[in-house]
DNA sequence: TCAAAAGTGTTCTACCTACACCCATGT
DNA sequence: ACATGGGTGTAGGTAGAACACTTTTGA
């Protein structure tokens, strides 16, 4: 980094883009938003919203804008998190060597369905259609972290709706893990973290026993 | 990313940069490679390796560049690993706004010793000098993953020489969490993992019982 | 024979897993 | 009264933590 400006100018400087991976859960299956591009390089196939880093910019905003622009997404309401900046493939991007720093995102379904310039059109991760660039292996990867984070952090709530039950947020989980949990375990160890509020409101809903609803202690 | 050409080039674009914190065990320490600057900004200040991304340069090769140009480390001998992207802090670099991946190392302290080259000074992460740019931020983050992630990986190895008995690589183990571990079961569970080879060689050394030679087995 | 580090097993605890029945509701 | 999902506790197994003594060597 110890150079003079004009060193740092004299040679031909890669583009860096933020690509974004927005899941959400729907229809009972972890989906990820894309958009079917238009023009080459790979048109007519689908990819991950992206944008390249303007100088202004900070590159989780840049993440930000892409939802917003890309994706008719409010990007206040999504959780951002960094995911691994992709660098290696040099034929990545046919027009310009492109650098790629990849954030995941969690929105709920319901804030989707409110927004009504929502662009996405949202696939299931296993069941994903044919994707531009190496796009494919970002959602495979990113689809990895997220299993291996889902217990040390509290994510999952990004993708609830603002009151829930534990069937509910067991069924996220389970959707996210791709496995099934036991009732019994797993409400032990969420109740344990404590980072539900039991809203003393029960949900009426079906021919049943009406469950508790809970909303999460959001963190000062 | 659907940019045709022209979009692509018309806004001004920030410059990408590898930084690269290298690790190593000295004096029952775990010391990090920096470099003085002689240039502003932050002239006298320290820093970590760092170099811009060439145009045909994959990210991993600029980071192993920036080992061998700045710090006169033969590049091949270190295990690197992507940490993260820093790109927040719009006034990191004073001269132009500048993306910094951040790779971080690790290395024995013997290889050190035989490359003659070597321009680093080592610093105890624990006794830091006045650091540039926003660099001690990176070397407590690269800190905190290499103990997150000393069980989960085998890179703990990288730090041994080829031969090495089992109290030498427990206290590279401690040096890392900065912790007393029990010998007992710190032998118990890293025998367990089987990435250990038993050379059936002792090492005769000082006045007391030899302790056995071990390698670890490259995975193929 | 002494000092210094190597080497070795068992007990206790905490956490995770597996598992089955009663409860409250609407029809 | 029955079908449906909500709600609850316990026993067994496993992995990690704590802990002390004997062995081998060179001086």
């Amino acid at each position: 980094m110890a150079k003079t400006e004009d060193e740092i100018f004299k040679f031909k400087r890669p583009g860096v883009a933020v690509d974004v991976i927005l899941f959400t859960i729907k229809d009972g299956d972890l989906q990820a938003g894309l958009i079917k591009r238009e023009e080459p390089p790979y048109s007519g196939k689908y990819a991950l919203p992206g944008r390249f880093v303007r100088y202004e910019e900070q590159i989780e905003e840049t993440a930000r804008q892409a939802l917003k622009i890309k994706g008719g997404i409010d990007p206040h309401s999504v959780f951002l998190e960094q995911l691994y900046t992709f660098g290696q493939n040099l034929e990545r991007d046919t027009r310009i060597r492109t650098i790629s720093i990849v954030y995941y995102g969690l929105i709920s379904a319901n804030q989707i369905y409110f927004q009504k310039g929502n662009k996405f059109q949202w696939f299931s991760v296993y069941k994903l259609p044919q994707l531009a660039f190496d796009h494919k292996n970002i959602i495979d990867y990113a689809v990895n972290r997220l299993r291996k984070k889902v217990w040390e952090s509290d994510f999952a709530f990004q993708l609830m709706a603002e009151e829930f039950t534990l069937t509910e947020l067991q069924k996220s989980y389970e959707v996210i893990l791709n496995d099934k949990l036991d009732k019994r375990n797993f409400r032990k160890k969420i109740l344990e973290i404590n980072i539900l509020k039991d809203l003393h409101k029960k949900k009426m809903e079906g021919v049943h026993r009406p469950a508790s609803l809970y909303s999460f202690k959001k963190a000062k």
